[in-house]
DNA sequence: CACGTAAGTAGTCAGTTGTTGACTTACTCC
DNA sequence: GGAGTAAGTCAACAACTGACTACTTACGTG
Protein backbone atom coordinates (compact mmCIF):
# COMPACT_ATOMS: atom_id res chain seq x y z
CA UNK A 1 0.00 0.00 0.00
CA UNK A 2 1.36 3.38 -0.62
CA UNK A 3 2.87 5.26 1.98
CA UNK A 4 0.82 8.17 3.40
CA UNK A 5 2.31 11.46 2.30
CA UNK A 6 4.53 13.49 3.76
CA UNK A 7 2.58 16.40 5.26
CA UNK A 8 3.90 19.62 3.98
CA UNK A 9 1.70 22.61 2.72
CA UNK A 10 4.12 24.82 0.81
CA UNK A 11 6.34 21.88 -0.80
CA UNK A 12 2.46 20.38 -1.93
CA UNK A 13 1.52 23.74 -3.74
CA UNK A 14 4.83 23.96 -5.13
CA UNK A 15 4.66 20.49 -6.39
CA UNK A 16 0.95 21.39 -7.95
CA UNK A 17 2.93 24.52 -9.47
CA UNK A 18 5.86 22.62 -10.73
CA UNK A 19 3.72 19.78 -12.18
CA UNK A 20 1.17 22.21 -14.06
CA UNK A 21 4.04 24.13 -15.94
CA UNK A 22 5.47 21.00 -17.35
CA UNK A 23 2.23 19.93 -18.33
CA UNK A 24 0.92 22.40 -19.57
CA UNK A 25 4.18 23.54 -21.58
CA UNK A 26 4.07 19.94 -23.18
CA UNK A 27 0.33 19.33 -24.00
CA UNK A 28 -1.29 22.48 -23.60
CA UNK A 29 -3.74 23.81 -21.26
CA UNK A 30 -6.52 22.55 -21.87
CA UNK A 31 -4.85 19.02 -22.78
CA UNK A 32 -3.49 18.91 -18.81
CA UNK A 33 -6.12 18.29 -16.44
CA UNK A 34 -6.29 18.36 -12.79
CA UNK A 35 -6.29 14.56 -12.53
CA UNK A 36 -3.14 14.57 -14.76
CA UNK A 37 -1.51 17.82 -12.63
CA UNK A 38 -1.77 16.20 -8.99
CA UNK A 39 -0.97 12.75 -10.46
CA UNK A 40 2.37 13.99 -11.67
CA UNK A 41 2.75 15.84 -8.84
CA UNK A 42 2.07 13.08 -6.52
CA UNK A 43 -0.77 14.50 -4.57
CA UNK A 44 -4.47 13.95 -4.52
CA UNK A 45 -6.41 15.98 -6.75
CA UNK A 46 -8.89 17.73 -4.24
CA UNK A 47 -5.51 19.12 -3.09
CA UNK A 48 -5.67 21.10 -6.79
CA UNK A 49 -9.05 22.91 -5.04
CA UNK A 50 -7.70 23.38 -1.34
CA UNK A 51 -5.13 25.12 -2.18
CA UNK A 52 -5.67 26.98 -5.23
CA UNK A 53 -9.71 26.91 -5.82
CA UNK A 54 -9.91 26.29 -9.16
CA UNK A 55 -8.39 24.94 -12.42
CA UNK A 56 -8.05 28.41 -13.78
CA UNK A 57 -6.38 29.71 -10.48
CA UNK A 58 -3.31 26.96 -10.53
CA UNK A 59 -2.89 27.30 -14.70
CA UNK A 60 -3.11 31.38 -13.80
CA UNK A 61 -0.71 31.28 -10.93
CA UNK A 62 1.70 28.76 -12.50
CA UNK A 63 2.11 30.73 -15.91
CA UNK A 64 2.35 34.08 -13.91
CA UNK A 65 4.96 33.75 -11.35
CA UNK A 66 7.24 31.57 -13.91
CA UNK A 67 10.55 32.48 -13.96
CA UNK A 68 11.92 35.53 -15.52
CA UNK A 69 10.25 37.21 -18.27
CA UNK A 70 12.82 38.35 -19.52
CA UNK A 71 12.77 41.74 -18.48
CA UNK A 72 15.83 42.11 -16.98
CA UNK A 73 17.97 40.79 -20.03
CA UNK A 74 15.67 43.47 -21.67
CA UNK A 75 16.53 46.44 -19.56
CA UNK A 76 20.42 45.39 -19.16
CA UNK A 77 21.47 44.33 -22.22
CA UNK A 78 23.51 46.18 -24.71
CA UNK A 79 20.87 46.98 -27.37
CA UNK A 80 23.11 45.67 -30.72
CA UNK A 81 23.51 42.22 -28.35
CA UNK A 82 19.75 42.34 -27.64
CA UNK A 83 18.23 39.83 -30.26
CA UNK A 84 21.26 37.01 -29.83
CA UNK A 85 20.37 37.24 -25.91
CA UNK A 86 16.27 37.34 -25.80
CA UNK A 87 16.74 34.42 -28.46
CA UNK A 88 19.27 32.59 -26.42
CA UNK A 89 16.74 32.95 -23.54
CA UNK A 90 13.90 31.99 -25.64
CA UNK A 91 15.76 28.67 -26.73
CA UNK A 92 16.89 27.56 -23.15
CA UNK A 93 14.01 28.23 -21.54
CA UNK A 94 12.04 25.72 -23.88
CA UNK A 95 14.92 23.02 -23.96
CA UNK A 96 14.93 23.05 -19.72
CA UNK A 97 10.65 23.00 -20.31
CA UNK A 98 10.44 26.02 -18.03
CA UNK A 99 7.43 27.66 -18.72
CA UNK A 100 7.68 31.54 -18.93
CA UNK A 101 6.04 34.00 -21.23
CA UNK A 102 6.80 32.41 -24.34
CA UNK A 103 6.15 29.16 -24.30
CA UNK A 104 2.78 30.28 -22.36
CA UNK A 105 2.37 31.81 -25.30
CA UNK A 106 3.03 28.62 -27.68
CA UNK A 107 0.44 26.30 -25.38
CA UNK A 108 -1.75 28.42 -26.95
CA UNK A 109 -4.60 28.33 -24.95
CA UNK A 110 -8.46 29.16 -25.75
CA UNK A 111 -9.87 30.73 -22.08
CA UNK A 112 -9.81 34.11 -22.81
CA UNK A 113 -8.93 34.96 -19.53
CA UNK A 114 -4.93 33.48 -19.64
CA UNK A 115 -4.92 35.00 -23.19
CA UNK A 116 -5.09 38.31 -21.59
CA UNK A 117 -2.68 36.92 -18.76
CA UNK A 118 0.02 36.37 -21.56
CA UNK A 119 -0.56 39.48 -23.39
CA UNK A 120 -0.28 41.37 -19.96
CA UNK A 121 3.31 39.84 -18.86
CA UNK A 122 4.61 40.19 -22.79
CA UNK A 123 3.29 43.59 -23.49
CA UNK A 124 4.86 44.51 -19.92
CA UNK A 125 8.37 42.95 -20.74
CA UNK A 126 8.25 44.13 -24.82
CA UNK A 127 6.01 46.75 -25.58
CA UNK A 128 7.27 48.66 -22.74
CA UNK A 129 10.42 47.60 -21.69
CA UNK A 130 11.88 47.40 -24.95
CA UNK A 131 9.91 50.16 -26.81
CA UNK A 132 11.62 52.20 -23.89
CA UNK A 133 15.29 51.40 -25.03
CA UNK A 134 14.43 52.07 -29.24
CA UNK A 135 14.70 55.42 -30.41
CA UNK A 136 12.43 57.08 -33.26
CA UNK A 137 8.54 56.64 -34.18
CA UNK A 138 6.91 53.25 -34.02
CA UNK A 139 9.04 52.18 -31.14
CA UNK A 140 6.35 49.71 -29.72
CA UNK A 141 5.16 48.48 -32.91
CA UNK A 142 9.14 47.75 -33.82
CA UNK A 143 9.56 46.23 -30.39
CA UNK A 144 6.45 43.89 -31.12
CA UNK A 145 7.67 42.79 -34.25
CA UNK A 146 11.14 42.13 -32.45
CA UNK A 147 8.77 39.37 -30.07
CA UNK A 148 6.94 37.96 -33.05
CA UNK A 149 10.24 37.13 -35.08
CA UNK A 150 11.23 35.19 -32.01
CA UNK A 151 7.54 33.93 -31.01
CA UNK A 152 7.68 32.41 -34.34
CA UNK A 153 11.04 30.59 -34.06
CA UNK A 154 10.12 29.29 -31.25
CA UNK A 155 6.54 27.84 -32.42
CA UNK A 156 8.63 26.42 -35.62
CA UNK A 157 10.88 24.92 -33.27
CA UNK A 158 9.36 23.76 -30.76
CA UNK A 159 5.54 23.14 -31.33
CA UNK A 160 5.73 22.53 -35.16
CA UNK A 161 9.82 20.73 -35.41
CA UNK A 162 9.84 21.69 -38.91
CA UNK A 163 13.23 20.86 -40.31
CA UNK A 164 15.62 23.49 -41.39
CA UNK A 165 15.09 25.58 -37.83
CA UNK A 166 15.21 22.17 -35.74
CA UNK A 167 18.45 21.24 -37.49
CA UNK A 168 20.15 24.54 -37.02
CA UNK A 169 22.23 25.48 -34.61
CA UNK A 170 22.31 28.70 -32.03
CA UNK A 171 24.54 30.58 -33.72
CA UNK A 172 23.17 29.75 -37.11
CA UNK A 173 19.85 31.19 -36.17
CA UNK A 174 21.29 33.97 -33.95
CA UNK A 175 23.39 35.48 -36.93
CA UNK A 176 19.69 35.64 -38.94
CA UNK A 177 18.13 36.85 -36.04
CA UNK A 178 20.70 39.99 -35.50
CA UNK A 179 20.93 40.77 -39.47
CA UNK A 180 16.95 40.77 -39.32
CA UNK A 181 16.31 42.95 -36.25
CA UNK A 182 19.07 45.66 -36.87
CA UNK A 183 16.67 47.33 -38.64
CA UNK A 184 14.55 47.45 -36.25
CA UNK A 185 16.88 48.89 -33.44
CA UNK A 186 17.89 51.58 -34.92
CA UNK A 187 15.82 54.32 -34.87
CA UNK B 1 -41.41 22.71 -36.34
CA UNK B 2 -38.27 22.39 -37.99
CA UNK B 3 -38.80 21.80 -41.54
CA UNK B 4 -36.99 18.89 -42.63
CA UNK B 5 -33.20 18.78 -44.27
CA UNK B 6 -33.13 18.86 -47.73
CA UNK B 7 -31.28 15.86 -48.61
CA UNK B 8 -27.88 16.54 -50.39
CA UNK B 9 -24.76 14.61 -49.35
CA UNK B 10 -21.92 17.17 -51.08
CA UNK B 11 -23.76 19.84 -49.56
CA UNK B 12 -24.05 18.30 -45.74
CA UNK B 13 -20.56 17.22 -46.49
CA UNK B 14 -19.00 20.46 -47.30
CA UNK B 15 -21.23 22.30 -44.53
CA UNK B 16 -19.38 20.51 -42.02
CA UNK B 17 -16.17 21.09 -43.35
CA UNK B 18 -16.84 24.50 -43.38
CA UNK B 19 -17.84 24.56 -39.99
CA UNK B 20 -15.47 22.68 -38.92
CA UNK B 21 -12.96 25.14 -40.21
CA UNK B 22 -14.60 28.30 -38.67
CA UNK B 23 -14.75 27.09 -35.69
CA UNK B 24 -11.33 25.72 -35.27
CA UNK B 25 -9.74 28.93 -36.32
CA UNK B 26 -11.66 30.64 -33.71
CA UNK B 27 -11.76 28.01 -30.67
CA UNK B 28 -9.05 25.92 -31.41
CA UNK B 29 -9.00 22.13 -32.18
CA UNK B 30 -9.48 20.99 -28.94
CA UNK B 31 -11.52 24.06 -28.29
CA UNK B 32 -14.36 22.86 -30.93
CA UNK B 33 -16.82 19.38 -30.53
CA UNK B 34 -18.14 17.24 -33.24
CA UNK B 35 -21.61 19.11 -31.40
CA UNK B 36 -20.34 22.63 -32.05
CA UNK B 37 -19.53 21.81 -35.56
CA UNK B 38 -22.23 20.03 -36.65
CA UNK B 39 -24.61 22.99 -35.07
CA UNK B 40 -23.26 25.68 -36.86
CA UNK B 41 -23.62 23.38 -40.46
CA UNK B 42 -26.91 23.17 -39.18
CA UNK B 43 -26.96 18.95 -39.24
CA UNK B 44 -27.20 16.31 -37.08
CA UNK B 45 -24.48 15.58 -35.25
CA UNK B 46 -24.11 11.75 -36.21
CA UNK B 47 -23.12 13.14 -39.64
CA UNK B 48 -20.22 13.40 -38.60
CA UNK B 49 -19.09 9.73 -38.47
CA UNK B 50 -21.19 8.80 -41.63
CA UNK B 51 -19.13 11.10 -43.48
CA UNK B 52 -15.92 11.44 -41.84
CA UNK B 53 -15.45 8.35 -39.30
CA UNK B 54 -14.30 10.34 -36.80
CA UNK B 55 -13.65 14.20 -35.24
CA UNK B 56 -9.92 13.85 -36.26
CA UNK B 57 -10.81 12.61 -39.97
CA UNK B 58 -12.97 15.73 -40.22
CA UNK B 59 -10.96 18.28 -38.91
CA UNK B 60 -8.03 16.46 -40.99
CA UNK B 61 -9.58 16.84 -44.17
CA UNK B 62 -10.89 20.55 -43.10
CA UNK B 63 -7.09 21.80 -42.88
CA UNK B 64 -5.45 19.81 -45.79
CA UNK B 65 -7.82 21.09 -48.54
CA UNK B 66 -8.21 24.44 -47.20
CA UNK B 67 -7.92 27.51 -49.46
CA UNK B 68 -4.59 27.77 -50.83
CA UNK B 69 -1.21 27.80 -48.77
CA UNK B 70 0.33 30.57 -50.41
CA UNK B 71 2.15 28.33 -52.88
CA UNK B 72 1.32 29.87 -55.89
CA UNK B 73 2.10 33.46 -54.07
CA UNK B 74 5.58 31.79 -53.69
CA UNK B 75 6.25 31.03 -57.03
CA UNK B 76 5.57 33.56 -59.05
CA UNK B 77 5.56 36.67 -56.86
CA UNK B 78 9.05 38.75 -57.49
CA UNK B 79 11.47 37.96 -54.83
CA UNK B 80 11.98 41.10 -53.28
CA UNK B 81 7.91 41.89 -53.41
CA UNK B 82 7.37 38.26 -51.36
CA UNK B 83 7.12 39.64 -48.02
CA UNK B 84 4.74 41.52 -48.34
CA UNK B 85 2.39 39.33 -50.67
CA UNK B 86 2.92 36.84 -48.21
CA UNK B 87 2.24 38.52 -45.06
CA UNK B 88 -1.08 40.55 -46.90
CA UNK B 89 -1.84 36.47 -47.83
CA UNK B 90 -1.76 35.78 -43.87
CA UNK B 91 -3.96 38.84 -42.65
CA UNK B 92 -6.46 38.69 -45.50
CA UNK B 93 -7.06 35.14 -44.38
CA UNK B 94 -7.06 35.80 -40.68
CA UNK B 95 -9.76 38.41 -41.45
CA UNK B 96 -11.47 36.00 -43.45
CA UNK B 97 -11.50 33.41 -40.81
CA UNK B 98 -10.45 31.03 -43.56
CA UNK B 99 -8.20 28.17 -42.20
CA UNK B 100 -4.86 28.31 -43.97
CA UNK B 101 -1.78 26.82 -43.28
CA UNK B 102 -1.32 29.66 -41.05
CA UNK B 103 -4.44 29.70 -38.82
CA UNK B 104 -4.32 26.15 -38.52
CA UNK B 105 -0.73 26.78 -37.09
CA UNK B 106 -2.08 29.49 -34.69
CA UNK B 107 -4.63 26.61 -33.57
CA UNK B 108 -1.69 25.09 -32.19
CA UNK B 109 -3.50 22.01 -31.30
CA UNK B 110 -2.07 19.30 -29.41
CA UNK B 111 -2.41 16.06 -31.37
CA UNK B 112 0.27 14.80 -32.81
CA UNK B 113 -0.90 13.90 -36.06
CA UNK B 114 -2.66 17.18 -37.22
CA UNK B 115 0.71 18.82 -36.02
CA UNK B 116 2.33 16.59 -38.68
CA UNK B 117 -0.20 17.14 -41.06
CA UNK B 118 0.36 20.99 -40.79
CA UNK B 119 4.24 21.13 -40.73
CA UNK B 120 3.85 18.98 -43.60
CA UNK B 121 1.82 21.85 -45.36
CA UNK B 122 4.12 24.56 -44.44
CA UNK B 123 7.49 22.56 -45.47
CA UNK B 124 6.28 21.68 -48.72
CA UNK B 125 4.97 25.62 -49.40
CA UNK B 126 8.00 27.07 -47.70
CA UNK B 127 10.89 25.13 -47.07
CA UNK B 128 11.01 23.44 -50.21
CA UNK B 129 8.79 26.20 -52.73
CA UNK B 130 10.81 29.41 -51.20
CA UNK B 131 14.11 28.00 -50.43
CA UNK B 132 14.57 26.80 -53.96
CA UNK B 133 13.90 30.42 -54.97
CA UNK B 134 16.55 31.80 -52.30
CA UNK B 135 20.40 31.73 -53.72
CA UNK B 136 23.59 31.14 -51.17
CA UNK B 137 23.74 28.34 -48.68
CA UNK B 138 21.12 28.08 -46.05
CA UNK B 139 18.13 28.58 -48.15
CA UNK B 140 15.72 26.47 -46.53
CA UNK B 141 16.97 27.92 -42.76
CA UNK B 142 16.35 30.98 -44.17
CA UNK B 143 12.97 30.41 -45.65
CA UNK B 144 11.77 29.14 -42.70
CA UNK B 145 12.79 32.47 -40.46
CA UNK B 146 10.40 34.28 -42.99
CA UNK B 147 7.60 31.83 -42.24
CA UNK B 148 8.60 32.49 -38.49
CA UNK B 149 8.50 36.35 -38.89
CA UNK B 150 4.93 35.86 -40.63
CA UNK B 151 3.45 33.41 -37.82
CA UNK B 152 4.89 35.31 -34.99
CA UNK B 153 3.03 38.67 -35.95
CA UNK B 154 -0.45 36.31 -36.77
CA UNK B 155 -0.22 34.73 -33.73
CA UNK B 156 0.13 38.05 -31.89
CA UNK B 157 -2.39 40.16 -34.24
CA UNK B 158 -4.71 37.17 -33.93
CA UNK B 159 -4.51 35.27 -31.26
CA UNK B 160 -3.32 37.53 -28.52
CA UNK B 161 -4.26 40.60 -29.89
CA UNK B 162 -1.02 42.72 -28.63
CA UNK B 163 -1.57 45.94 -28.60
CA UNK B 164 1.46 47.78 -31.05
CA UNK B 165 0.86 45.63 -33.64
CA UNK B 166 -3.01 44.88 -33.84
CA UNK B 167 -3.39 48.66 -33.63
CA UNK B 168 -0.51 49.00 -37.01
CA UNK B 169 -2.08 49.48 -40.20
CA UNK B 170 -1.26 46.69 -42.81
CA UNK B 171 1.09 49.07 -44.77
CA UNK B 172 3.27 50.13 -41.47
CA UNK B 173 3.84 46.25 -41.18
CA UNK B 174 4.74 45.45 -44.17
CA UNK B 175 7.25 48.33 -44.60
CA UNK B 176 8.94 46.60 -41.33
CA UNK B 177 8.66 43.03 -42.77
CA UNK B 178 10.60 44.04 -46.05
CA UNK B 179 13.46 45.08 -44.12
CA UNK B 180 12.91 42.46 -42.06
CA UNK B 181 13.54 40.16 -44.46
CA UNK B 182 15.88 41.54 -47.11
CA UNK B 183 18.96 40.45 -45.62
CA UNK B 184 17.34 36.87 -45.80
CA UNK B 185 15.88 37.14 -49.82
CA UNK B 186 20.08 37.88 -50.99
CA UNK B 187 22.66 35.00 -51.19
C1' DC C 1 -0.29 13.36 26.78
C1' DA C 2 -4.54 14.85 24.95
C1' DC C 3 -6.50 17.53 21.29
C1' DG C 4 -7.69 20.85 17.85
C1' DT C 5 -6.47 22.04 13.49
C1' DA C 6 -4.41 21.65 9.20
C1' DA C 7 -3.20 18.14 5.55
C1' DG C 8 -4.45 14.50 2.97
C1' DT C 9 -7.92 10.92 1.06
C1' DA C 10 -11.90 8.50 -0.92
C1' DG C 11 -15.90 8.72 -3.26
C1' DT C 12 -19.05 10.96 -6.04
C1' DC C 13 -21.79 14.36 -8.79
C1' DA C 14 -23.24 16.57 -12.95
C1' DG C 15 -21.83 17.79 -17.31
C1' DT C 16 -19.41 17.03 -21.71
C1' DT C 17 -16.95 14.44 -24.98
C1' DG C 18 -16.22 11.05 -28.99
C1' DT C 19 -18.46 7.27 -30.65
C1' DT C 20 -21.86 3.65 -31.86
C1' DG C 21 -26.06 1.06 -33.20
C1' DA C 22 -30.65 0.77 -34.33
C1' DC C 23 -34.21 3.30 -36.16
C1' DT C 24 -36.98 6.34 -39.66
C1' DT C 25 -37.66 8.91 -43.75
C1' DA C 26 -36.98 10.78 -48.41
C1' DC C 27 -35.76 10.11 -53.01
C1' DT C 28 -34.70 7.21 -57.39
C1' DC C 29 -35.25 3.70 -60.59
C1' DC C 30 -37.77 -0.16 -62.43
C1' DG D 1 -46.52 2.74 -57.40
C1' DG D 2 -43.49 0.01 -54.67
C1' DA D 3 -38.96 -1.56 -53.32
C1' DG D 4 -34.12 -0.41 -52.30
C1' DT D 5 -30.90 2.49 -50.75
C1' DA D 6 -28.88 6.64 -49.30
C1' DA D 7 -29.64 10.46 -45.97
C1' DG D 8 -30.83 11.84 -41.77
C1' DT D 9 -32.43 11.07 -36.68
C1' DC D 10 -32.56 9.35 -31.92
C1' DA D 11 -31.01 7.56 -27.70
C1' DA D 12 -27.51 5.90 -25.31
C1' DC D 13 -22.73 4.30 -24.14
C1' DA D 14 -18.32 4.71 -21.65
C1' DA D 15 -14.76 7.64 -20.55
C1' DC D 16 -13.30 11.79 -18.82
C1' DT D 17 -13.67 16.42 -16.93
C1' DG D 18 -13.91 20.16 -13.13
C1' DA D 19 -15.74 20.47 -8.81
C1' DC D 20 -17.52 19.30 -4.11
C1' DT D 21 -18.48 16.91 0.40
C1' DA D 22 -17.52 14.13 4.07
C1' DC D 23 -14.22 11.44 6.26
C1' DT D 24 -9.55 10.16 8.29
C1' DT D 25 -5.04 11.04 10.00
C1' DA D 26 -0.67 13.37 11.27
C1' DC D 27 1.40 16.73 14.07
C1' DG D 28 2.58 20.93 16.87
C1' DT D 29 0.85 23.39 20.92
C1' DG D 30 -0.81 23.65 25.51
Amino acid sequence: MPEPRRRDAAATREALLGAARDLISRHGVEGTSTRDIATAAGVNQTLVYRYFGSKEKLITEAIDNSGTTGEKIIAETPLDELPRALLEHILDASAARRTNSYSALLSSTNDDTLRELVRGKLEKAFTVGLAARLAGPDAALRAELVIALLSGIALLRDKLGTKAISAAGREEIAAHVERMCAPLLRG
